[in-house]
DNA sequence: CTCTCTATGTAGCACTTGCTACATGATTGT
DNA sequence: ACAATCATGTAGCAAGTGCTACATAGAGAG
């Protein structure tokens, strides 16, 4: 019965429709259902609960921020200092505002304690550590360990300053 | 009478013990008012809406921090690479730890397009970067202008990745 | 001592939340 | 053709949300 499962998979894309659009605090059960084109006693028919639910969700939001940004890729290696100005670029591109909108809904939960949150935040930030790591070309490892450090926290203070409308702090930061 | 606008006062304050201790997303009326020894109905006897109640209370909260901050100043400016890990250290204060959640909090919500938090964040912001260009020692304006924004993004970056268990990342990439 | 105004309690309303009980049409394997 | 499983609708529940209506105890002014 893989009927269920293709059932499953077509609605969580459209649960990540919705969320990128509103945003995780938009997302109780109605509202996602009827963006799914379904009723949430459906929803609950599929999943097992609503945990589970925004799970299937978020993992379709970071399917597709994981094209874009594969996407994204440099075709070589680049130096820190090079390499944080394109990025810084591609992180006031208005495709991804809504990934980094959810994203500090989810570092926000996190602080709050939420484990699930807190679970998820870490994984996205991990990978996002590693695919940095992939643009960057350094010295040595510790180096490289050191840059895309040091890439996270630029970004992650960009997309921060910008929620608040200091993009232009940030940008005067970066460049 | 000014009686009525001491009781405004007092229960601000515990209002921001509360959200200090709890965060914004627990802080219905109920809560609240439990937390400031009333009831939700004194509550809004005492403010318009839930909305001043809030302003309010993060006023308390703008209030404490600031006297932190205060306390916090290094007692001579310094360049930003000797001022970036002293104030990195202060970030992994447990001490500002409740107001940097509630510091992603408001980020998230504005974020989302809630133009209350947006107006609020921004003046944290900008108050933050005032007194982040009085720390600091540079060779112009201009470089001072650009330190200060440095280091803005680097301390927002640091609360960032902190609050999604990333913390040993910020500090690899500040020291 | 009355009278007015402040402070407070009790109840409730309309709405949203996640979730469930019950029924019933639609499919499907035998 | 029939029984069993799947899919779906309707209705509801208990808890929580911001907020309000109504009543009333108490204090202070004349």
């Amino acid at each position: 019965m893989n009927k269920q499962e293709d059932r499953r998979t077509a609605i969580a894309e459209r649960l990540a429709d919705h969320i990128l659009q509103h945003g995780l605090i938009a997302s109780s059960l109605r509202p996602l259902a009827q963006a799914a084109g379904t009723s949430d006693r459906m929803l609950l028919y599929y999943f097992e609960d609503k945990a589970e639910i925004i799970a299937v969700a978020l993992q379709a939001v970071a399917g597709r921020m994981a094209g874009l940004m594969a996407a994204a890729v440099a075709s070589e290696p680049l130096p820190y200092d090079q390499l944080l100005p394109k990025l810084a670029v591609l992180l006031s591109d208005e495709g991804f505002w809504p990934y980094m909108r959810i994203w500090l809904e989810i570092a926000s939960r996190a602080a709050g304690g939420d484990p699930f949150y807190a679970k998820v935040g870490e994984e996205i930030g991990r990978g996002f550590l590693a695919w940095g790591r992939a643009q960057l070309k350094a010295e040595d490892d510790e180096a490289l360990d050191r840059d895309a450090a040091r890439l996270l926290l630029a970004i992650e203070g960009g997309v921060l300053l910008k929620s608040i409308g200091l993009g232009d702090v940030a940008a005067k930061a970066i460049n």
